[in-house]
DNA sequence: AGCACGCCGACT
DNA sequence: GTCGGCGTGCTC
């Protein structure tokens, strides 16, 4: 008898042990230490009775059974084996990637609770009244005398701080009573809130249209404009899941996701959520992950890695806003959270809902061939009318630091009418550059091909590539003559406007000031109440949060996403524009956007303006299917950095003489589309296929070469399956 | 990834 | 004489 353990090392195998003799065998899907090398690990068992592969006397034992019953069931370990095998990345960083941290060194979730009580000797002792004797020892056995059930540790601790001190005799003479009980949380709440919002005929139709198809897994795109009630839609769906007491996996994106959202969805619903993103405590997220798995929580909502968690029983799966690209991992185990939640659904025979104002194209192409059911949501909720987008040509205006005359008054009579004003510019810090006044030197990143930005505020210069930060130079370093802040920023924006319109309070929302936990939250409180007036964000304040005293939307300097070289671009951009536009004019009021550009005739800007998000994504679809770019073809990019240019560069041709040109095309080695950074030179090959399975097929040819044919040390490669940026 | 082993340069 | 630099090899 052997055990497969999959250990967090990257090495794309399982590695075989002996079963801990005189205890049951652990079951696939529960923890195990085991000795690995020098060091012991925690491993999680993935297969019992492999064909073996080493000779008995080759296997080491296994140290300690850490679960009695597996973490994993047979459904999640598919899903992980799979994801392993799509992305080809190795398993055990796979499971890693699947556990919350508290679970990946061996820890547990305790499933019981200190409990103290006070007994018939305390309630004696009160009576015989101890305040001047004993004071504190009075203190306490008054509090927990008022409890009928007692308290738990914590909440005594909260109350009585240091307790512990005075209870000591307590507990020894038998007047208190500790002792650890099962912990109950409590998932249900009180009754959901009946009030429901009544349904528009396209939300009716798109909750009958899910709900009547019986059959099992499919895919559902639920296109929506902002503000058409997405929400609504998968709220009365989770409710039916609730009444059959099947359990809903929700995924959102990383920054749509605050404590308010998650308090109006557990008022509504009457379960209470579990929550799983990367904010949490440790303890707070495992014990989450694992009310998920025993199937306690009916609702379970999280980023990205909350794909993988382990659920008892799901019925339904909804990827809300799946365009988004945090859905994307984008290093080290470079997982589609959006693609898994789909093979996922399938395995489990459920339906699982996309969720959109702006589809990505992938999802679009799918809809288009009927691969997926198309449900559209067209009108606004009552009484919202879609903003008035106008383009602004900064051509024909002089900017004051980066803001337009018409910009300027627009935000001037927006606020003045009482109503709020939000200012998106994808550009933290005071100024992407620092010039030269006189011999024309930016000042650039020792470690990266970047130029550093300017942080006025830090008096800092930072790279935002490698994070190298210096003090801000007052003169040019090579020849002394003054320097001067070139382009716009957030903080320089907000610096201008706290000088020009000083009368109504002005929050910057970015990662600088969003930084601190809970930052963010409290911003955005302060927006939501209208106590910040005008607003200046970066993404993080283009999604999803619903500001109903926003009637202008201001975007600066969209011309950024015209000249990437990557394909997906125009899509990006679109969605952006879309996606932030659609903050403005949710409530009763009409919203106005305002799109600043030096290019008003760009056609990307064009189309979307004219003829809307849809019309774009059309001929978008049709330039891809011409120039062979997903999704009418399948990609994968091999990435290589080192300190040595050649060494990359050899890397990637030696990767690329493994590949067998049939149905596939290997563009490269080329330059990343930053050669330099952090203080190593980035090549990359491009593989371009006609199918995902001739791709997924030559992907394993070069998976397997580089396993025998080791790279050197220095050099780190990785491998992007269906890549979402730097091409 | 760790963690060892191993073979060459400046130091208490 | 040794401490330690990081190249290379192995992990059931």
């Amino acid at each position: 008898m052997r055990i497969s353990v999959a250990l967090d090392v990257p090495l794309r195998q399982l590695f075989d042990y002996l079963p801990k003799p005189g205890e049951p065998v652990p079951k696939p899907g529960s923890r195990v230490k085991v000795p690995f090398g020098r060091r012991t690990l925690c491993g999680v068992v993935w297969d019992t009775n492999p064909s073996p592969n080493l000779a008995v006397s080759q296997l080491k034992t296994v140290r300690e059974n850490i679960d009695e019953a597996p973490l994993f069931h047979d459904r999640d370990r598919k899903l992980i084996d799979f994801a392993a095998r799509y992305y080809h990345q190795p398993i055990g960083e796979v499971v890693m990637a699947a556990l919350p941290p508290l679970l990946r060194q061996g820890g547990m979730v305790d499933p019981t609770i200190e409990r103290i009580t006070i007994t018939a000797i305390g309630l004696d002792k009160l009576a015989g009244d101890l305040t001047k004797r004993a004071p504190r020892q009075q203190a306490l056995l008054e509090v927990l005398a008022a409890e009928q059930q007692g308290l738990n540790a914590e909440a005594l601790q909260q109350r009585m701080p240091g307790w512990r001190q005075v209870g000591k005799p307590l507990i020894k003479q038998g007047a208190i009573h500790s002792e650890r009980i099962e912990k109950r949380e409590r998932w249900r709440l009180a009754a959901p809130r009946s009030d429901k919002p009544h349904l528009s005929d396209e939300q009716a139709k798109a909750v009958e249209a899910i709900e009547s198809f019986d059959d099992g897994f499919r895919c559902w795109l639920l296109d929506g404009v902002t503000g058409s009630g997405k929400t609504e839609v998968f709220l009365r769906l989770i409710e039916r899941q609730i009444e059959r007491n099947q359990q809903t996996l929700l995924l959102v994106p990383e920054i749509g996701l605050t404590p308010q959202m998650v308090r109006r969805l557990e008022a509504r619903l009457g379960v209470r959520v579990a929550l799983l993103h990367s904010e949490l405590s440790d303890l707070d997220r495992a014990t989450a992950w694992v009310a998920a798995a025993t199937g306690e929580a009916l609702v379970v909502v999280g980023t990205r890695s909350s794909v993988f968690a382990p659920m008892a029983n799901t019925g339904l799966i909804i990827v809300d806003e799946e365009h988004d690209p945090s859905l994307k991992q984008h290093e080290g185990f470079r997982y589609h959270a959006r693609d898994l939640a789909i093979f996922r659904a399938a395995d489990a025979n459920i339906p699982v809902i996309l969720g959109s104002a702006t589809p990505s194209l992938e999802t679009l192409a799918n809809a288009q061939d009927g691969k997926y059911g198309h449900l559209r949501l067209t009108q606004r909720a009552a009484g919202a009318r879609p903003p008035k987008v106008t383009v602004v040509d900064t051509n024909r205006f002089n900017l004051q630091d980066g803001l337009s005359q018409p910009v300027i008054t627009a935000i001037q009579s927006h606020l003045d009418d009482g109503h709020q004003v939000l200012i998106y510019l994808n550009r933290r810090g005071y100024a992407p550059t620092l010039i030269c006044t006189d011999c024309g030197t930016i000042a650039r990143c020792q470690h990266c091909d970047a130029n550093m930005t300017v942080h006025a505020s830090r008096g800092q210069l930072q790279c935002h590539h490698c994070g190298a930060r210096r003090a801000l130079p007052t003169a040019c370093e090579t020849c002394h003559e003054p320097v001067r802040p070139l382009g716009e920023g957030t903080e320089r924006v907000e610096q201008t406007l706290a000088n020009l319109i000083p009368e109504y309070p002005l929050a910057r929302i970015d990662s600088d000031t969003t930084s601190a936990r809970g930052a963010m939250d409290k911003a955005l409180a302060a927006a939501k109440s209208g106590e910040s007036k005008l607003l200046i964000g970066t993404q993080m304040l283009a999604k999803g949060h619903h500001l109903p005293d926003l009637t202008l939307v201001v975007i600066l300097n969209a011309d950024q996403g015209f000249f990437a070289s990557d394909f997906r671009a125009s899509e990006r951009l679109a969605q952006t524009i879309v996606q932030v536009s659609g903050r403005a004019g949710r409530g009763q009021r009409a919203g106005e956007v305002l799109i600043q550009t030096a290019y008003p005739e760009h056609r990307w800007l064009k189309t979307l303006v004219n003829e809307g998000y849809h019309a774009l994504a059309a001929t978008i679809l049709q330039e891809r299917q011409l120039a062979g770019w997903p999704p009418y073809t399948a990609i994968a990019v091999l990435h290589a950095a080192s300190k040595q240019e050649s060494a990359a560069i050899e890397f990637l041709n030696q990767a690329k003489a493994t590949l067998v040109p049939f149905g596939i095309h290997a563009l490269g080695p080329a330059p990343a589309s930053m050669l330099r950074r952090q203080g190593r030179y980035r090549y990359q090959l491009l593989l371009t296929a006609d199918s995902r399975q001739s791709l997924q097929s030559q992907l394993l040819r070069l998976t397997d070469f580089l396993a025998t044919h080791k790279p050197p040390h220095h050099l780190r490669w990785s491998l992007d399956v269906d890549p979402q940026s730097e091409l």
